[in-house]
RNA sequence: UCCCGCUUAGCUCAGCUGGUUAGAGCACCUGACUGUUAAUCAGGGGGUCGCUAGUUCAAAUCUAGCAGCGGGAGCCA
C-alpha cells in the first residue's frame, strides 16, 4: 500500500504520513484544505487538512510570504503548499512545514462557506450534507466506516466465506421484513411488480448451498414512516449464511465476528476512535472494548423471561412467556443484568420469521438476538428450517402464500443441509462503535422519512 | 404513525410575568499584536424574532393552525 503518495503524484504527501514517519529537514508539498489560520505581524500560521487523520498540519508562515495570500487563506480554501518539516516549538504538535511556496487551488469566501472553525451541532450539519465531510466529526466518521467494511471484508475473506451480490431489485415480500418500495414502472418492464430489497437472505441461501460459506455486504431499503435516530429509508446490512450449521454455530460465528471486527476497526483508526472517546461520546470507545473482549452471555428467551419477573421492576410493556421484548427489557438485560453482550435464543415461532429452524417442543425457532448496551439488538440470527414439510407448515400457518417460495422450498428438496446466518445492521454496528447517537450522521447522504434531496 | 419539546444574526444561545431604536459569544470586515493552538485586544457591518391568523392601545413574548427540526415510543436493522 502507498500510503504516503497518491500513483502518478510523486512529492504529494499525506498528512497522516508526515506526522508518523517524515524526516526533519525533508522537502514536502502538501495539499489540503485550511482548517483554521491565524495571522499576526510576525508570523502567521495555518492548519491544514487532507482527511488522511484527524490530526491538522501546522504551516508557518513568514509575513513577506503571507502578505499576498492573506485573504484567500481562510477556513475552506483549497491549498498547495510547500515547504520544509521543521520541529514545533508548540506544544500541541510535533512537527510542522516551514512554508516556502503557496498555491491557492480553489478560493472559498470564508464569510459565505457554512462551516465554522469552531464546534457547531451535528443538526446544523446535516442541513449541509455536501460539505460536511470537511468536519472534524464527520471526516473521523467517514474514516472509521471505510475502516469497518475493510474489516468486515477482511474478516469473512480470511475465512473463505464468498461475497455474493445478491439483486436490488427484488419480486416479492417474500421475508416480510417491512415495507417496500415500489418501482413504479417495474410492471411495464418486467411483467410484474418489483421492489427494492429489504434482505438479500433468502437469496443467498441458494449460494449457501452451493459455495457452504457466503455473505452479502450491500445497501438495503425500507419504507416504514420510522422517525427515529436509528432507522432510514436506505441503509447497508452485512448477511453471512453457512451451510452445515446449526445455531450454534451462528452464534459462535457472530461473537466472533464482533470481537474481532470491533477491534480491528478501533485499531485501523486509533486516531479517530481516541476522537470520539473525547468529543462524541467520553469513554464511551474504550467501554466497547472492554465488553466485547469478555466473553458474551447465552440465555434462552424463556430464561430472559424468568429474568425479567424476578427484576421486580415495573416494565411500561407486558412481560411473561409469550410477550415480545421490548426496547426496555432488552435494555435491562444488555445493561443491568448482563453489562455486555448476551445472545437472547429461541423465541416463540410467532414473533419470528417464517424460515426459522422449528425446535423440538414445536413452540420455539433456532433464533438469536444479540443485545448490546445502549442500541439493543444489533444482530438478529437463525438456523433456518432446512426440513420441506415443516417449512410448508410455516408458511401456511402463516397465511402467505407458497407461489413465490417454490424455489425456496427445491432447497429443501435437492441436498438441504442445516444452515443458518445472521443479519447485521452496518450503520447500527459503526454507531456502536463510535458513539455518535444518529444514524443520520454516520450516513453520507441520509435518506429518512420526509427528507427532500 | 403516536406522545413531548424546540424554532431570535452565518453558527451557538440570552431575552423574567406583553411595554421605547432586539442582545452576547463565535464567524465576517478594519486595525493592533515577536510563535499561535477555537490566539488575544479595539472598532465595524449584519436580524420582517419559522409561517399564517387571532387577542391587545401595544406581540420575539399570549392563543390557534401549519411547517421544519429534535427527543421518546412503535415498526425494525
Amino acid at each position: 500500500m502507498r500510503e504516503e503518495t497518491m500513483a502518478g503524484v510523486d512529492r504529494r504527501v499525506r498528512i497522516s504520513h508526515l506526522l508518523k514517519s517524515a524526516q526533519i529537514g525533508q522537502q514536502v508539498e502538501v495539499t489540503g484544505w485550511v482548517k483554521t489560520s491565524r495571522f499576526s505581524k510576525n508570523v502567521s500560521f495555518v492548519h491544514v487538512m487532507d482527511g488522511s487523520t484527524p490530526n491538522t498540519l501546522q504551516v508557518v508562515i513568514r509575513p513577506e510570504l503571507v502578505e499576498a495570500f492573506q485573504h484567500r487563506l481562510g477556513v475552506g480554501a483549497a491549498v498547495r503548499i510547500t515547504g520544509t518539516l521543521v520541529p514545533s516549538p508548540g506544544a500541541e504538535q510535533p512537527f510542522e512545514v516551514a512554508a516556502e511556496t503557496i498555491v491557492i487551488v480553489g478560493d472559498s469566501d470564508p464569510s459565505t462557506y457554512p462551516m465554522q472553525k469552531k464546534a457547531t451541532s451535528l443538526e446544523f450539519l446535516r442541513t449541509v450534507n455536501h460539505l460536511r465531510p470537511r468536519s472534524n466529526t464527520h471526516q473521523a466518521v467517514f474514516r472509521a466506516r471505510n475502516a469497518l467494511a475493510w474489516q468486515i471484508h477482511r474478516f469473512f475473506q480470511e475465512r473463505g466465506f464468498l461475497w455474493i451480490h445478491t439483486p436490488i431489485l427484488t419480486g416479492a415480500d417474500a421475508e416480510g421484513a417491512g415495507e417496500l418500495f415500489p418501482i413504479s414502472n417495474a410492471v411495464d418492464f418486467f411483467g410484474h411488480p418489483a421492489f427494492l430489497t429489504v434482505s438479500g437472505q433468502l437469496e443467498v441461501e441458494c449460494f449457501a448451498q452451493s459455495h457452504t460459506d457466503v455473505y452479502t455486504f450491500g445497501p438495503t431499503f425500507r419504507a416504514e414512516n420510522s422517525n427515529t435516530p436509528r432507522h432510514a429509508a436506505e441503509f447497508w446490512m452485512i448477511e453471512p449464511e453457512m451451510a452445515f450449521a446449526d445455531l450454534d454455530d451462528v452464534i459462535a460465528l457472530t461473537e466472533d465476528f464482533i470481537r474481532e471486527v470491533a477491534l480491528a476497526t478501533m485499531d485501523q483508526c486509533a486516531d479517530d476512535f481516541a476522537f470520539f472517546g473525547k468529543r462524541i461520546a467520553p469513554g464511551h470507545p474504550e467501554q466497547v472494548r472492554q465488553v466485547v473482549s469478555k466473553p458474551f452471555a447465552r440465555i434462552t428467551y424463556t430464561e430472559a423471561q424468568e429474568l425479567l419477573a424476578k427484576s421486580g421492576r415495573t416494565f411500561e410493556f407486558p412481560i411473561g412467556w409469550g410477550t415480545s421484548m421490548q426496547a426496555e427489557h432488552e435494555r435491562y438485560l444488555a445493561e443491568e443484568v448482563f453489562q455486555g453482550p448476551v445472545f437472547v435464543t429461541n423465541y416463540p415461532w410467532e414473533q419470528k420469521a417464517f424460515y426459522m429452524r422449528l425446535d423440538e417442543d414445536g413452540k420455539t425457532v433456532a433464533a438469536t438476538d444479540l443485545l448490546v448496551p445502549r442500541i439493543g439488538e444489533v444482530v438478529g440470527g437463525s438456523q433456518r428450517e432446512e426440513r420441506a414439510d415443516v417449512l410448508e407448515q410455516q408458511i401456511l400457518r402463516r397465511g402467505m402464500h407458497m407461489d413465490h417460495l417454490q424455489w425456496y422450498l427445491d432447497l429443501r428438496r435437492f441436498g438441504t443441509t442445516p444452515h443458518g446466518g445472521f443479519g447485521l445492521g452496518f450503520e447500527r454496528m459503526l454507531m456502536w462503535l463510535t458513539g455518535v447517537a444518529n444514524i443520520r450522521d454516520v450516513i453520507a447522504f441520509p435518506r429518512v422519512p420526509g427528507a427532500s434531496f
